[in-house]
DNA sequence: TTGTAAGCGTTATCAC
DNA sequence: GTGATAACGCTTACAA
């Protein structure tokens, strides 16, 4: 054929249905009332010329933002492995979406934040992806954290950890167990708080050790501690997990669950590996998730939003028994 | 104060600095050389106004791209939780992010679509979220598909699972294999190109069910035939989630692996449920993702790419055995 | 190396 | 209900 096709503008619409470039906008958008008439003969002549609609990084421009909202979550196939997360995201994602806007997933390694993002959500990630934090601030991004802590400028979204985690304590204690140990998370707002909640009940617990939200992981730090054949009556754990790790090896090392040992953890997730109902704290995650969208969704407004604390219920399982 | 600040724009900050408005965007863009002296004294201007920078979004209008590249995965939560997912979205977001660019979840439900996105990725998602696919053919939106079916105007990067699977069938027949059958994924590319692959050697392999790639639901499969005490040999999956379903399922009804029964997998992930290691077909998850981000980058700038078939490797574990 | 000027393709304000 | 016009804030030929 002949030579370069420009790129097709609304104004070239406009032309062939001899409206104006505003009448064409609106004809689009919806945005004021256009007849009927008129808004179909737009319409046809955007598809005779093959027009496929307003150009969406102009209408971002005018706009003044990018429908996009970033979700940091520092090392993806860490974040994603955590089965707590994904019923959150979901949710987030579903509600955002539902607003016409998309969730982009920032890595801890770099340049995301070269994106023009209208807000960000920090989830499920350590300390050291705080870094771009300033940044935003200064460019007045709104940020959510989920899962604290609080921080200067931004929503917050939590749960109760430890609420739920004294609650689980009680739980233990009125089964008469005294003598306690716990396996946490890494140093992290909800590993502290769940510590903090354990220890109103059991001052003395003691700490088998750090370690990710892993089955293997967990099965290994309780391998070595239950070959040392501890008193210890009850293990809480800080995540379901690395309940169900510790199950499995208490199981493995020929100890009954609950008879022997009495395992609890935390989330209220699926434990696909046991064939038992885990005793937990359950957290409410589809209802985190709409949370911190809708925070988002009103920072993003302008508007200000409340720090949001929902609450936790303990859910008494098969995996714990009397002492 | 005195009222409302209007945006800052690099015009003032040119205006501050006693330099141009194209001066100043170099200054920040450095796409062309800028007098070392004369650069700071934009950067020293644009800090004491607190100007954070080129507006983005301004930017994206005017280079004609988003920088945010869409990933079509169906339901979050089904498909993060698939094992062998996570490491190739992994390096998919490690090489778009070194190369300045986001990725941006699309779920099945919605309106994602309405963002402008310069590529988008079709990776583990079903059958239904295809729909969107015609509107980016219209869009001009390139469109790169992972494990196929290969699809007009896209690219496609895949693996080999019809050689993986015969190699893992002619290994079964090697040791003696004759009777053995098979659980499946549920329809799709990779589904129907292991099951052509494993029936080249196995024509008559039974078909005990399709499933998701999920513990449970592998395990209730295997359990309904198993119950029958069918007299196969082995039971080969698509998947090493539910090889590892098989596994545990035949154990609890006091089938010992390999001896009584053989089972193998697809994939070669971590199967933390198992202590043995897991005969199956290793896909390069993290080249896989690779090549999707570069197959995106180069289509991005236009150019042609060609599709990428990537080979598997057969791993003999110690879930095989001699029939 | 720096300055001038022309867009990028919309949407929103205002008058008609 | 419709039309003219002014932003939105920047990048990039091209000229000096």
């Amino acid at each position: 054929m002949s030579g370069q096709t420009r790129t097709l503008t609304l104004a070239d619409v406009a032309a062939a249905a001899g409206v104006s470039l505003s009448t064409a906008s609106l004809a689009f958008s919806g945005n004021k009332p256009v007849s009927e008439v008129t808004r179909e003969r737009v319409l046809a002549a955007a598809a005779t010329l093959g027009y496929s609609g307003p150009n969406l990084l102009a209408r971002n421009l005018r706009q003044g933002r990018s429908g996009v909202v970033g979700i940091a979550v520092g090392k993806l196939s860490t974040a994603f492995q955590d089965p707590a997360a994904l019923p959150m995201m979901d949710a987030v994602s579903q509600v955002l979406g539902s607003a016409g806007m998309g969730l982009l997933l920032m890595g801890d390694d770099d340049g995301h934040a070269r994106l023009p993002l209208d807000a960000v959500i920090y989830a499920v990630c350590g300390r050291d992806t705080w870094a771009a934090y300033d940044d935003l601030v200064v460019r007045d991004v709104p940020v959510v954290v989920v899962d604290g802590p609080s921080w200067a400028g931004a929503s917050l979204v939590d749960v109760d950890h430890r609420a739920g985690c004294v609650d689980l304590g009680a739980h233990l204690h009125g089964l008469g167990h005294r003598r306690v140990a716990t396996v946490t998370l890494e140093a992290s707002h909800p590993q502290r708080e769940r510590d903090a909640g354990l220890r109103e009940v059991f001052p003395d617990a003691v700490t088998i050790g750090a370690c990710p939200s892993d089955l293997a992981a967990a099965q290994s730090l309780a391998g070595t501690y239950l070959a040392e054949r501890p008193d210890v009556t009850a293990i809480v754990c800080q995540s379901d997990v690395q309940a169900a790790g510790v199950v499995l090896e208490a199981r493995r090392r020929g100890l009954a669950v609950p008879g022997d040992l009495s395992v609890a953890g935390f989330d209220g997730v699926p434990t696909p590996w046991l064939d038992l109902v885990l005793t937990t704290v359950v957290q409410p995650l589809a209802e985190k998730g709409r949370a911190t969208a809708d925070a988002v969704l009103k920072r993003i407004e302008g508007e200000d939003v409340a720090d949001v604390v929902l609450p936790v219920e303990l859910r008494v399982g098969d995996s714990t028994g009397p002492a």
